[in-house]
DNA sequence: ATGTAAGTACGATACTCATCGTAGTACGGA
DNA sequence: TCCGTACTACGATGAGTATCGTACTTACAT
């Protein structure tokens, strides 16, 4: 059961690994991806709540849905139903909690990788 | 050829990326591996230039030679022949200056999980 | 109830990669 | 020169996984 939040949560639950659960390795992994990097930058970048649709990435619809379910399950990030939206946030807490300033190194790897949020536009 | 050391360095030259080659995805994936993290942590645990036979890993002697080959394309080792022996490096000095934090947060991060050298003792 | 939108589950496929054994090379010592 | 040690290169193999399309489920609006 949740914590306090009902909303939309109805039948649909989602497995996070809790927080001793966490094992780099898998962490890692789950970051040593271009399409996740690029989620996880997203989501670092102020788009603390979004849906999977929301993201503009070169992958199919199922890919998309894998690669979140990557990213969940290695304890990156955590989502819940709001509709029939999945809403995503990073478990940025959590990771520097286990990780001490992992995150915040990939994060400014990344940024520095590859700056352009649209390289189109 | 070589800066300035001739030391047993005859023929077998070993490429290295250079320091703005280094990119995250790839420094990511090559420590999302159980041996060559221990690999990884060793060479930090003081043994700062050992060769690879040195390393006990539960892996063949081939395999052995293809995760090093794996850090050092990825730019987290150097290594450099002494003899028949090749000895590796962390490249900590680089990776500080192009991903501040990241090597640090791994190595903390990877004591945290496995502490122990030897756990059948 | 019906339709649409968001996402999942499933199966298929192709590619990457961790692993191994074997054969070969380079170096150092006898 | 001959041998042993340390490592490499190559090819094979099996497991993992990134990708896709299709069909299904759930929720919301009409």
């Amino acid at each position: 059961m949740p914590t306090t939040e009902r909303k939309a949560a109805s039948g649909r639950q989602l497995a996070h690994p809790p927080l001793e659960g966490l094992r780099l390795e898998t962490v890692l992994h789950a970051l040593a991806d271009p399409v996740r990097l690029r989620i996880v930058r997203e989501l670092a970048d102020g788009h603390d709540d979004m849906a999977c649709i929301a993201f503009d990435l070169p992958v199919s619809k199922s890919t998309t849905t894998h690669h979140f379910k990557v990213l969940r399950e290695a304890g990156v990030i955590r989502q819940h139903y709001e509709g029939t939206s999945r809403m995503s946030r990073l478990r940025a807490d959590d990771l520097e909690a286990r990780f001490p300033g992992l995150l915040p190194a990939v994060l400014e790897g990344v940024r520095q990788a590859c700056t352009p949020s649209t390289p189109s536009a």
